[in-house]
DNA sequence: GAATCCTTGATTGAATGGATCGAGATTCTA
DNA sequence: TAGAATCTCGATCCATTCAATCAAGGATTC
């Protein structure tokens, strides 16, 4: 799994609707500034991310994004598989996007037996990581950061 | 951590001179029909081991290729990070290649912080696998291969 | 009905990845 | 010592992917 400029901007942006998450939406140009991503780029991103059914938007004028589920249901492996494709490291040890390898003989290939341990373990971590669960985080870290501050002063 | 063919063919030839460790050396054209890898592509990925310490070369007519060091003395995480360079899923959260993203605050990014958790599990898993285990694995699976087949008839 | 904003698809430019080629250097052997 | 076999090194090519931008158009609300 290798994450693109494109995921990171996809991950952060479900993150800032999730620290936000009401049933009010956000409009693009405001995601685009706090989060520092180019927004036309972000318009793109977005429209995936509404493909794959993770947020929803509303038009005109007072229009914007929100996300289409609460954030405890949204699971981060599901969302770099909708934008990044397959969590495995090689294409032959994808449970979701299998791809034959040119190796001689997949079933004795000890390489192949190494990159399915590291497949799972990443595709583990990442199941049961929701949204949620990076909202926290993000809320955590903001609060040990302002008391760092406070500390340092 | 995302394998190109590169790595692919890379991690094959070695466990290749890996099931064959001794003073005699191999040819690149018998690892490239061996292994299914392009002749002209095998060169440039066994220059690159021997330049990264891996592999040791005999020029002329008796020429070719053999492991510099025993087996369990080369680390998997060493030869790919080698070949393809950051085990991590993205810059800023490796150790060795980090590179700056571009989020507002590194310090609060959440995605930072489950994919430091990401990059840590493969990390810990390629640290502790050397080709002494890979060559193990692969004669491993050729027993078992040679068992199902001896079953069936 | 006009301003605002999402929607869609095309396009661009740079980087990366896979692969091939040619000429040179080295070593063995006859 | 000639020459064949083999590694060495750098250049090149082509296709694909990535990041980013653009343009025209459609929908919605005020």
């Amino acid at each position: 799994m290798k994450l693109t400029v494109r995921g990171e901007y996809d991950l952060r942006a479900l993150t800032h609707l999730g620290l936000r998450y009401s049933p009010k939406v956000i409009q693009i140009s405001v995601i685009s500034s706090a989060e520092n991503i180019p927004k036309r780029f972000l318009e793109q991103i977005l429209n995936d991310l509404r493909t794959g059914g993770f947020v929803e938007s509303r038009r005109g004028v007072a229009g914007g994004y929100r996300l289409a589920k609460p954030p405890e249901k949204i699971v981060i492996a599901g969302v770099i598989r909708h934008i990044e494709g397959a969590l495995a490291p090689i294409g032959c040890v994808s449970e979701n996007y299998y791809e034959k390898c040119n190796c001689p003989d997949e079933a004795r290939c000890a390489l192949r037996s190494i990159m399915k341990e590291v497949r799972d373990s990443i595709a583990h971590l990442l199941e049961k990581t929701t949204l949620a669960n990076l909202v926290t985080r993000a809320e955590k870290l903001k609060a040990a950061d302002l008391a760092d501050a406070d500390f340092v002063i």
